[in-house]
DNA sequence: CATTTTTGTTACCCATGGCTAACGCTAACC
DNA sequence: GGTTAGCGTTAGCCATGGGTAACAAAAATG
């Protein structure tokens, strides 16, 4: 029987690499505290799942080496050296991913994510840096997000949103929170993607309505919410 | 919170669709009978689990309706349609990918199958048709074997190998077991890839002596026998 | 400052997917 | 025909990763 490097393929409990669930735990807590510790209830929030499941998570976590461990009673989510270079490479590889399903493949733009998401917990570092090369590493994800190459610490306080801006202010796309498929979807139809310059005619507590190019679109709250801008 | 589409990504036990181990256990059925029943322990040998986990898969997989129910003692075990019809996916994506991967992204072909083996799980169909697409529709992967792209009944019975020929033969190269990284290494630096045409200078219990166009090569028995060959 | 809400933890339950030990049965070997 | 080997199942154990219910402590609110 041909099956000399068996690699035991049903083997879920026993992997020695993180698995799917602890990846997740640790690119929320990256990704709500970039760097900061985070409380508990937000990443259980964040990833909906209790909080006890997080309580328990932290264990685990804490023995893998990828949380710093503070019996602190007040323990807010600190992820340690390693727990932060997982981290930053499940980004690279889910935005890499994102760019060549998109760039590559001609997955719709509110797809790209949730395939990115799963696909992102079983390649190896050398397919992502395979990929990379092959898209020239690019340098952000089609949702405007930068692709971080070294471990590199992320950069200062998130941007404001298409939200928040008053009317008469002209702003430009930085990014979408692909996050909400549905939102990058409407945003995307209505051309309201990373670099576009836009003027917002009117903001009000239900609509936000901007000119982007020639076109005038009406955006509601929560996808406006969606949008990183810069003036 | 922008959440809308949350999809809990944590839930593995409470997941929908077939998990990787169950998916694992339909294409192992598939392929080790192409369609007719096989033995649990057969099963087991391949996958290198116990038989007991086998018999337990067995009760979870009928019921998914992956498996035919027949409460006979006996009990070999036999696809549903459904399951049929999942395997054939199953070798559709790790065909595919295997192509993927070696073709445009440059993955030595030893080391293709590993990374198909766990990307094969978390794919969409959608996204399996744009690499089809994306290639070409390829109709065979860089082993050599098949891609199925309708539910198409497998082919007839398996092709001999070259550890079974009798020296003097003229042989064409089909395919390679992609299981056996170790030997798809070998077989590819010596040339013996499929298309490929062979004359066996010498066959003994230990080695394989073939001419392959210019070069003479000596293969081990275990190697010969991941070569499947025609005349 | 008192009350209410939020938070983290414990104790317990459930399903999946591995495992070993042990049993009864069938089938093959001598 | 008797022994032996192999097969499928049961019973019971373990870790992971979900979940409730309940509670004490901390934080926010009035």
């Amino acid at each position: 029987m041909g099956n000399k490097n068996a690699t035991d393929l049903l083997t879920v409990g026993s992997d020695r690499s993180p698995s799917r669930a602890r990846e997740d735990y640790v690119k929320a807590i990256y990704q709500l505290g970039g760097g900061a510790p985070v409380r508990a209830a937000a990443v259980a929030r964040y990833l909906n799942v209790s909080r006890v499941s997080v309580s328990k998570a932290k264990r685990l976590l804490e023995g893998d080496g990828l949380l710093e461990a503070e019996a602190a009673p007040a323990k807010p989510l600190r992820l340690s050296h390693k727990g932060r270079a997982l981290a930053v490479a499940m980004v690279r590889r889910h935005r890499l991913l994102e760019t060549f399903l998109h760039r590559s493949l001609d997955v719709p733009l509110e797809r790209v994510h949730a395939e990115a998401e799963r696909i992102e917990h079983v390649i190896s570092d050398d397919l992502a840096s395979r990929i990379a090369a092959f898209l020239g590493r690019p340098s952000s994800d089609p949702h405007g997000h930068p692709i971080p190459y070294d471990d590199a610490t992320t950069s200062g306080g998130p941007l404001p949103t298409l939200a928040s801006v008053a009317a008469g202010a002209r702003v430009v796309v930085v990014s979408l929170d692909d996050r909400d498929d549905e939102a990058v979807g409407a945003l995307a139809s209505a051309g309201v993607l990373p670099g576009a310059t836009l003027r917002v005619e009117r903001s009000d507590t239900a609509k936000v309505r901007v000119r982007c190019g020639t076109r005038v679109v009406s955006l509601n709250r929560r996808h406006a919410a969606m949008v990183r801008i810069a003036t």
